[in-house]
DNA sequence: GGCACTGGTGTGACATTGTCAACTAGGATG
DNA sequence: CATCCTAGTTGACAATGTCACACCAGTGCC
């Protein structure tokens, strides 16, 4: 019944009602209450996928070999964004679920578990955290500002990628410059 | 008609019915449609509202005297928080009203100038525009982190005045480099 | 005074939606 | 064949957004 996952990305989180949910897997409309206890465990579940797949795509890119850690972290700030811009309901949605649920804390933690991975390969495990939460934060700001319009490029004169790219810079030169050691091998060009 | 504010910030947006807000202004439910165009229009009402309060609020900090501009340029972003903080709804109104509305689009716009003028005053023109934007997309994603729940502190070992300072800090020895690369190594304190 | 007009209001009505209870068809199991 | 479980269907109800129409006070004009 994941059919609504569809009607979430087409027409947003107004859009999946549970008979159109119905409808479009061919049942009627008080079969979904067979499967979910309701609408808003419906929704609950598709957050936790939603979780869970980027946690997937984080994982995935962190096991791909062949790139720096900073490029990783560029990635993992990627991919975060990536989902804003290709599915921004879903991306809303993901944020917007209810703290209470144990499962989808499960999912979100396992994403930040990732995430603190590739963060750490960066700046090290002692200010992971910090960096971490300061690179997610603004990440989740860029990807949160694409959807909501109030990032137009003509009047940052920077959209998304190019925060990115400034924040991993920043974060890879701060680290030079206390001497956390890593070996971060400077791989980025300006530019 | 702006007690339905006081909804909005009572029971979030669900609470925010037609119904409701007659009741609470001592009219009947049908009464509001002669002041907006529908519930839409009332949600954008409010949050322009919220948008201009906020503009207020920086322009204010702006205007005091005594405060070093790397100071104001945290009580700017502290005060972005702040909303998220106090008001969650609203704060969260404010980022998904719909970005075809003009006098919405106004205040949002009049509050990036705003705060672009406090950026300026910490990094100089030219390099104003870039700055800000990375600034207000992590306060923005610091605001909507706090919101969902997902910046518990005993995770990250951060809170979000910990993560401002942070970015203040990275802010401001990053300009004394004032180049393309910035290597000063001097003074990180993070702590 | 009488009257039309206007802005705000009250109310009935309708469609949509979430939700639940009762009921039904189809297959597994004894 | 009888029983039971699973999935599904339908009827019903409350809440809500929305519109059309009636009402009512004030205001200017004859």
């Amino acid at each position: 019944m994941r059919a609504a996952s569809e009607l979430l990305d087409e027409g947003g989180p107004d859009a999946v009602t549970l008979r159109a949910v119905g409808a479009r897997a061919g049942v009627s409309r008080g079969a979904p209450y067979g499967h979910f206890d309701g609408k808003e465990h419906l929704l609950t579940r598709l957050a936790i996928d939603a979780w869970s797949a980027l946690a997937d795509e984080v994982e995935q890119l962190r096991a791909a070999s062949g790139a720096t850690p900073s490029a990783r972290l560029e990635g993992a700030l990627l991919a975060l964004i990536g989902v804003g811009r290709r599915q921004p309901h879903r991306y809303a949605l993901m944020f917007s679920t209810p703290a209470g649920d144990a499962e989808a804390a499960a999912a979100a933690s396992r994403l930040q578990d990732q995430f603190l991975a590739v963060v750490a390969d960066v700046v090290g495990e002692s200010d992971a955290r910090r960096y971490g939460a300061l690179l997610m934060s603004s990440a989740h700001g860029i990807a949160g500002l694409e959807i909501s319009g109030h990032l137009a490029e003509e009047t940052w004169e920077v959209g998304g990628e190019g925060l990115v790219r400034m924040l991993v810079e920043a974060v890879c030169s701060g680290v030079e410059g206390t001497g956390a050691r890593r070996r971060t091998a400077g791989d980025r060009t300006a530019g």
